[in-house]
DNA sequence: CGGAAGATCCACT
DNA sequence: GTGGATCTTCCGA
């Protein structure tokens, strides 16, 4: 029995989701990947697994916010491909980012993965972040960039389809009870500040930053 | 071709 | 809460 068996036992009942998923606007999409889990394959490791728990919509050229907001160029290229496929940019000098991308082709539409919640392979997420095994398992993917540094989430994967390894994105076969979701403000950005466009699982404590205390 | 901003994270006060 | 790390991208001149 791996990790991922003996953390998550249920992971016969995860089906992948089909690329017509993504097929949508990424509002609605951002909001459905609430609760999705994210499956990712490393050689020679075992399988990482998290639940999605944040995530942000990004709209193509009405969304001042949005990489795609200027138009196709060589960094934006995938967001204006059909749905279905991954996003990943690098910024800040040092950190990953991992979109999905939404719609269909030409919009430029795509949704941030900003947290998960650790589920499998919590050994090998330690590692790539480089931090102790005591430390809290919430430090693992509680941030975009955390998220792609602990499933090693690079350039590679860019315009990967995520209906197939090494990176897929599942949900379970007969869906269990979802828990309350919460939309706000999304993070990080100056344009278009106020539009709720930030997902959340209400009660979970993987999140990027706490949601205000008035959200209850 | 220069410069500023950036969908971030961490250490420090 | 603030500032530094680090470097790509994009815009304006």
């Amino acid at each position: 029995m791996n990790l991922l068996e003996r953390n998550f036992p249920n992971l016969k009942s995860l089906a992948v989701l089909p690329l017509k998923f993504y097929r949508r606007p990424s509002k609605e999409v951002a909001r459905d990947l609430l609760g999705k889990f994210i499956l990712r394959f490393i050689d020679g490791e075992d399988p990482l697994l998290a639940r999605i728990v944040e995530t942000e919509a990004y709209e193509g050229a009405n969304d001042p916010a949005s990489h795609a907001y200027r138009g196709v160029t060589d960094r934006t290229r995938p967001m204006f491909e059909q749905g279905g496929v991954a996003y990943v940019y690098f910024t800040y000098g040092m950190h990953h980012c991992l979109n999905v991308v939404t719609g269909e082709k030409g919009l430029g539409e795509a949704v941030l993965l900003r947290a998960a919640e650790p589920l499998g392979g919590q050994e090998v997420m330690y590692r790539n972040r480089g931090l102790s095994s005591r430390m809290q398992p919430r430090l693992l993917l509680s941030g975009p960039g955390k998220l792609c540094q602990a499933l090693d989430v690079g350039l590679d994967l860019n315009f990967h389809k995520l209906n197939h390894p090494p990176l897929q994105i599942m949900e379970l076969k007969k869906g269990a009870g979802i828990e309350a979701i919460l939309a706000t403000p999304r993070i990080g950005i100056s344009k278009a500040k106020e539009l709720p466009y930030r997902f959340c699982l209400k009660d979970s404590d993987c999140l990027s930053r706490r949601l205000a205390p008035s959200a209850t």
